[in-house]
DNA sequence: GTCGACTGAGAATGGTCATTCTCACCGCGG
DNA sequence: CCGCGGTGAGAATGACCATTCTCAGTCGAC
């Protein structure tokens, strides 16, 4: 049977792997329609436009992303594990196959001096990923300026794995992040 | 006097700056033919498509943005001056009002999928800016896994001054390069 | 059975854009 | 004075694309 749920999901889950793959520009409707499998008529009765499906695919990544980040840290042992946790989803996320780097900011750079809407929910990711690293990191009982550096290396990992198609770039926040981590107790430079 | 040369010029100036403010696709020829002054017939003369301006665009960036950083290496002092240099350089750049992230990870979002030439332009950019980086950390006398590290930071500090408008990321990567840094002198965790 | 509301498939519309073309015009060698 | 290689300005071309529309079916209610 086919409800409006069911193909609502069926439509966004095609919106993603497209959308993702080839660029949120590049793809167009035709394509969507075609991974799809819905006719052009009933993709724009769930969604009115593009831009909105735009929104809707960035958001639920957005959820999926934190769900699978709280639930990776929530099963970790150890103040250092849990913070560690943050890397391990990443590291399983460069690896797949279909890695193509950050949503958000690939979102980000082809709209968001263009489409009010899109850059709204980019920031809403960032601001929303940030404040769960920062508890995360704050919650294992480290500072605020640990936070803000693991932070960047979080950014920094997504960003050069995607571009540089380098899948270690987990492993190396890692490996900084076990030397930070480390510092903690070792009397820092101010 | 108006030479190829400084037609050239003018209409790169015109394309950096139109390119970054605007994104690649959002700007058109005609936003081109406008900012630069010079007519459509002169600049196809002078780049036969847009892909080569792209191209073009970006590899005059990257040149003075190499050369910048190295400039500001070569005049500071000691070994962890050096590196901080980095830093220092995107701290400035962030602040120009202009400022509206990394190019070549713009690029490669907007294009990297469909575009080869700028794919293989925007690899020649991180190959080339991750060799700088590890150079400079490296002939300041640290190990090869802080280097990684650190270039993971110029990256997550770029991109996240970019999409979140945080014109203090590089202030926050100096604090965790400076963390770092220390840690060549106190025992390591592996 | 038949009416009406809804459907899928894909064609039409209206707009945008990179690229090329037209044309009237200029400077210059003869 | 003549003709020609090149010029600027902007109009034509051809392609693409989001969005809407057409039309011939189909299903359920009565």
């Amino acid at each position: 049977m086919s409800t409006a749920e069911s193909m609502r999901g069926q439509l966004l889950d095609a919106v993603e792997q497209v959308f993702y793959a080839r660029g949120i520009q590049a793809a167009n409707m035709s394509e969507l329609r075609a991974a799809a499998g819905l006719p052009l008529r009933r993709i724009y009765q769930l969604f009115p436009s593009k831009d909105e499906l735009i929104v809707a695919f960035l958001r639920r990544r957005h959820d999926r992303m934190m769900l699978a980040i709280e639930e990776r840290v929530d099963a970790a042992g150890s103040p250092e594990e849990r913070v560690l946790a943050i890397f391990t989803h990443l590291d399983g996320w460069f690896h797949e196959p279909s890695f193509r780097g950050c949503p958000w900011t690939n979102a980000y750079s082809e709209l968001g001096p263009t489409n009010a809407a899109v850059a709204a929910e980019v920031d809403h990711h960032e601001l929303e990923l940030r404040a769960l690293v920062t508890r995360i990191v704050l919650d294992a009982g480290y500072s605020p300026e640990i936070a803000d550096v693991i932070y960047l290396l979080v950014a920094g990992s997504v960003t050069t794995a995607g571009v540089q198609h380098s899948l270690d770039a987990a492993q190396e926040a890692r490996v900084g992040v076990r030397m930070l981590l480390a510092t903690g107790g070792c009397g820092l430079p101010r």
